[in-house]
DNA sequence: GTCTATACTATGATAGAC
DNA sequence: GTCTATCATAGTATAGAC
């Protein structure tokens, strides 16, 4: 015997509550009720994980049947896809425009980089944990815009450090090692930090990860 | 039409391959089957996920029928949370015995505690992968006791931290963000590191995040 | 584009023989 | 403790009316 209450409301009713719209980044290109599915994927996603979510739930949560889904998404699969997909062009986004908003130090751009990866990832912390975690259970072929997008990311700092180190303005442990830590303690804000909102402000983390950061790449400390 | 040859296969076959037994500390407790069974959900668990795992897949890993399980665990959730449980139990013990092998400066600690942090994420990279992101798919009574554990690990690096403030030994930027950036980007290398052994052995990049944290700490970069 | 209804497969778990 | 066989349910996706 199984609850089915929420596939069997009535039209017309407000939709399911908990699925906030601002979760997600802009998608001008989708319709209202794409956009509801992807905000139910999304939430569910990132709380059940992809294969504990069914194709109903995803459904209930956008305040449609099942079968409806298939009129905005070729499959459930499609659905992340896209969620991971966005998850990454935002995150590329916002590293590049405050990589162009630096100035040309490295130790400026650093700070920029930091702040701008800690940043996203305080703005939309359930995008990136489902961009992040459940991007491996895409195929290959769906995964492949994000994965285009992510190596792309990934370089960014690699070329501001290897930079930085030829100009005298770092003296790097490793390059590999830093570089993997600091992009990991920063992405991993994703999952502590909605349930640490009252420690600090986005912005406070952002400064304290970017004075890290610094230390990390043994840049001085002071930041402008 | 669905593929079982798996289910089918005669007795006696050599085991199906790809469960290596190395990726799972000893479990002195568990009986030859019970352990083939820890390891292919282990090893499954890992590369698809809990719930893209069915009792069917774990089974044939471990070479046995899916009935068989349950003579060895009361369900599926009760395998994962015994993974969970190794993982956590692992972790900890090898926080403290590093910590117990290393001296009473905040500076030594911080490097064996780190170290070992890293060297057990190098070691058993499967066994965190699963620890930590599939963790979310246990129900609250199953979770408690790997739960428990981890309130234990992170408080020894809260404690540590705090004493090397106190003592002058360190000059953290901010107490809770200096924590939290340490455990993460430690915790992280059960992702990255498989697929970038040839970069370094579990102690060269144990020694460089152990550099690096002397670095977020502010302390002097000397190790002994 | 949304609905109701349903096809078909996979799932976790149990029964009962050996 | 392992097997074969099976149950009951949940899963993704499709058909066809409106």
């Amino acid at each position: 015997m199984q609850d089915r209450s929420l596939d069997r409301q009535p039209l017309l009713q407000p939709r399911p509550e908990g699925t906030d719209d601002s979760t997600l980044p802009p998608t001008p290109e989708a319709t209202p009720t794409k956009r509801r599915i992807l905000l139910a994927g999304l939430k569910l996603f990132a709380e059940r994980g992809y294969h504990a979510t069914s194709i109903r739930d995803i459904a209930a949560g956008a305040g449609v049947q099942s079968a409806s889904l298939y009129s905005h998404f070729a499959s459930k699969e499609a659905i992340l896809a896209e969620l991971v997909l966005i998850g990454h062009d935002e995150h590329h986004r916002d590293l590049l425009s405050a990589l162009l908003g630096s100035g040309v130090e490295p130790r400026q751009q650093l700070v920029a980089l930091v702040g701008a990866h800690v940043r996203g990832h305080c703005r939309y912390p359930t995008l990136a944990v489902v961009a992040n975690h459940e991007m491996a259970q895409l195929s290959e072929e769906a995964l492949a815009p994000a994965a285009a997008i992510r190596r792309h990311s990934e370089a960014i700092l690699l070329e501001l450090l290897t930079r930085g180190e030829q100009q005298g303005a770092f003296r790097l442990v490793q390059l590999d090692a830093t570089r993997v830590a600091i992009a990991t303690m920063g992405s991993s804000v994703a999952t502590w930090y909605p349930t640490y909102r009252d420690l600090f402000t986005p912005d406070q983390l952002a400064d304290a990860y970017a004075t890290l950061a610094l230390r990390m790449v043994g840049a001085d400390e002071a930041v402008s």
